[in-house]
DNA sequence: GAGCACTGC
């Protein structure tokens, strides 16, 4: 075994920190009659057909636009066909990224074990939380494009790669196609060198062309290994797509042959009743099993849509659109597509962030089809009309995160990487410049950016990029340390809120009990002072006893192992920024709670909200008047007084505007922390 | 009075 740093931890624990235990070997130690047998599985992949076309292709271009469907192995065999003609020579590597971090790990791994070598030598990965590289071993490196763009903030060239392979570049998340946009821009200013691979599905591949300019870039397309898919639509629009969801599996039961059914339903309340609705009409006989499988699901609960379905019993999958890239289940023949799926978006109007239900694209419509046809053919029943397909109704592509998130975090990166101009950024699809208005205001709010020039402030704008939070939550802590001498319970804070759910489990049947316990943790301060409670608590039981603690408390271990990480690698980051022990020791335990509400206030002015005179229940945002209600999740719920002035983590409106992480302020400080947001009155 | 789609540094 060579010398290579093999799994060490980033968060400056000192100790091997990638817990996740998702990698796991495909093969197994690989004989040498293994080696042969995996030669012979890799030759008969659709990418080995057009080897020569796309090594051709990124020689004679700077840029490569691969096309291919899931299974074709381009995303496990292009980085090593590259490594195989010498890309990876000269001390550089090949790099190929991942929007989600489990599928860098599970590639690395499977080519790790192609390549016979062990992982984090010649191939390894780097996520965050879980670095299996080593600087001078690796030759392909798998990364998120969110570690990736964190690499540029050292190197901006990306000098230590000779090729950058962006897989699934269709997702159009925030992170890919910024990515992509500075991957251009290395190129046309420093690196003529440096060769960019875009993988994408089929529909988007003109576009990223269009992008990287049509005589720098070459198209290939990898044919598929997809069966074909029976397209069924309905005669007559459906009046209740969750009955109609329903009736579709229970028609399949009782009329097709057996095979596996995948029914998408656009969140978890669909989901759960379609599950219990199933349940009812089987009348237990067992032979159809429902499955619920949704993000938020527990991971015990999620592998159950792995397991096979028993002899003689049929295994219908109830899915959000997780089920459609992230999530692969085996063995599904039929389809059932409701044609809809929840989005966030952001709404200028309020500030507040919406979860809207709406048609999927028609790209989504395909991917979805497509996952009837992984094993032999397979059928698709889409719950609308073909009239409604073909029609505007369901948009050709979705719309792309930049074009309907908040667009401070991108922004910010940006600035850190030298990027001045946001407007004239050249994009591969440009944001509403309303919305980058807004997160200009946001970061000029924040004291990141100089209001004037518009440049990253030295001592403020330029560590919040470092910070792997969002603004506002950074923000907080930078305060912490240099205004409000908290450090350790803002780190806590800024941890839990960034996990972005809640920790506290209510098992079913347990509730009264669940919620009793819950009161142990309470404090009147809200529920962001509620979390630091929790999580002191998680972190001064000795890891042992921690598991036995979450359970007795109705705590998700999972999470609250999550936050513990956050929190040590946010120490890290402090540290390297260079504030004194002392000033990241500084704490209000004990002494003045208000300290820590002052410096939330400081991040989250943004977000403040006054009881309503009229409706004492209900609350209105201190700037523009929105109203917005206290999250069931909340300490204030059932609380028999709420504090009149609040400001709050998140809002997002789903039936209504709930915010979520509140915590009780003095109206005071609004005018003290943000004169330039808040007029006295 | 009653609930969150999905990711990532």
């Amino acid at each position: 075994m060579s010398a290579a740093k093999r799994h060490r931890g980033q968060d400056g624990a000192g100790r091997a920190s990638d817990g996740d235990g998702f990698v796991r070997s495909y093969y197994g130690e690989a004989g040498p009659g293994g080696r042969a047998l995996m030669d012979e599985q890799r030759r008969r992949l659709p990418a080995f057909r057009h080897r020569l076309q796309l090594l051709y292709a990124v020689e004679t271009h700077a840029t490569t636009i691969v096309v291919g469907e899931p299974g074709c192995g381009k995303s496990t065999q292009l980085p090593q066909y590259l490594h195989e003609a010498g890309w990876a020579a000269a001390g550089k590597a090949i790099a190929c990224t991942q929007p989600r971090r489990v599928a860098a790990a599970m590639l690395a791994q499977r080519v790790a074990d192609e390549m016979g070598v062990e992982l984090g030598t010649a191939v390894g990965y780097s996520v965050r939380f879980s670095d299996a590289s080593d600087a001078q071993a690796t030759r392909i490196k798998y990364l998120t494009d969110g570690t990736l763009i964190r690499e540029c903030f050292a190197d901006p060239l990306l000098s230590a790669y000779s090729v950058v392979m962006v897989d699934e570049a269709q997702d159009r998340s925030i992170a890919t196609d910024m990515l992509l946009a500075l991957l251009k821009k290395i190129q046309r200013k420093r690196r003529n060198d440096l060769r960019v691979v875009v993988s994408s599905a089929t529909l988007d591949a003109e576009r990223f062309r269009a992008f990287f300019g049509e005589e720098d870039s070459a198209i290939v397309s990898i044919a598929g290994q997809l069966h074909p898919v029976d397209t069924h639509y309905l005669a007559a629009p459906c009046e209740n797509y969750l009955s109609a969801t329903v009736d579709a599996v229970a028609r399949i039961h009782e009329q097709e042959p057996p095979g596996d059914i995948l029914a998408f339903l656009p969140g978890k309340d669909d989901i759960l009743a379609a599950v219990s609705q199933i349940e009812e009409m089987a009348g237990g006989d067992g032979r159809l099993v429902a499955l619920p499988m949704y993000a938020g699901l527990p991971p015990a609960e999620q592998k159950a849509v792995f397991d096979p379905a028993a002899r003689g019993t049929r295994k219908v999958v109830f899915a959000t659109s997780v089920a459609e890239t992230s999530v692969t289940v085996d063995g599904v023949l039929y389809v059932v597509d409701c044609g809809l799926v929840k989005q966030r978006v952001l709404d200028l109007a309020t500030g507040l962030d919406h979860l809207v239900t709406q048609p999927t694209s028609k790209s989504s419509a395909r991917q979805r089809a497509g996952r009837a046809g992984r094993t032999q053919p397979g059928k698709v029943y889409r719950l609308y009309t073909r009239e409604a397909f073909d029609s505007q109704l369901f948009p050709q592509h979705s719309t792309p995160e930049v074009c309907r998130l908040p667009l401070a975090p991108m922004v910010l990166a940006c600035k850190a990487l030298g990027i001045d101009n946001l407007v004239r950024f050249d994009y591969v699809q440009p944001p509403p410049p309303a919305l980058l208005a807004h997160a200009l205001a946001e970061l000029a709010g924040l004291g990141a950016l100089d209001a004037q020039t518009g440049a990253l402030t030295p001592d403020f704008g330029l560590y919040l990029a470092e910070l792997p939070l969002d603004p506002p939550l950074g923000a907080c802590l930078l305060n912490s340390v240099r205004r409000f001498a908290c450090a350790r319970e803002a780190v806590a804070a800024v941890a839990m809120l960034s996990l972005g759910e809640s920790p506290f489990v209510v098992p079913g049947g347990k509730r009264a009990e669940a919620l009793e316990d819950r009161r142990d943790f309470a404090a009147q301060e809200g529920d962001v002072l509620t979390a630091v409670n929790v999580l002191v608590g998680y972190q001064d039981t000795p890891p042992r006893a921690r598991a036995q603690w979450c359970r007795a408390h109705y705590l998700d271990a999972r999470l609250l192992d999550q936050a513990s990480r956050i929190s040590r690698q946010l120490e890290a980051h402090l540290a390297r920024i260079g504030y004194s022990r002392d000033a990241l020791r500084s704490s209000c335990s004990g002494s003045d709670a208000s300290r820590l509400q002052r410096c939330l206030a400081s991040g989250l002015f943004a977000n403040a909200a006054r009881r309503d005179a009229a409706d004492g229940t209900r609350y209105r945002m201190v700037r523009g008047g929105s109203v917005v209600d206290v999250h069931p999740s909340s300490v204030y719920f059932s609380a028999e007084t709420r504090p009149e002035f609040v400001v709050f983590a998140t809002a997002m409106v789903t039936t209504r505007a709930y915010m979520q992480g509140i915590t009780a302020i003095d109206p005071k400080w609004l005018t003290e922390l943000a004169p330039h947001y808040f007029s006295v009155s």
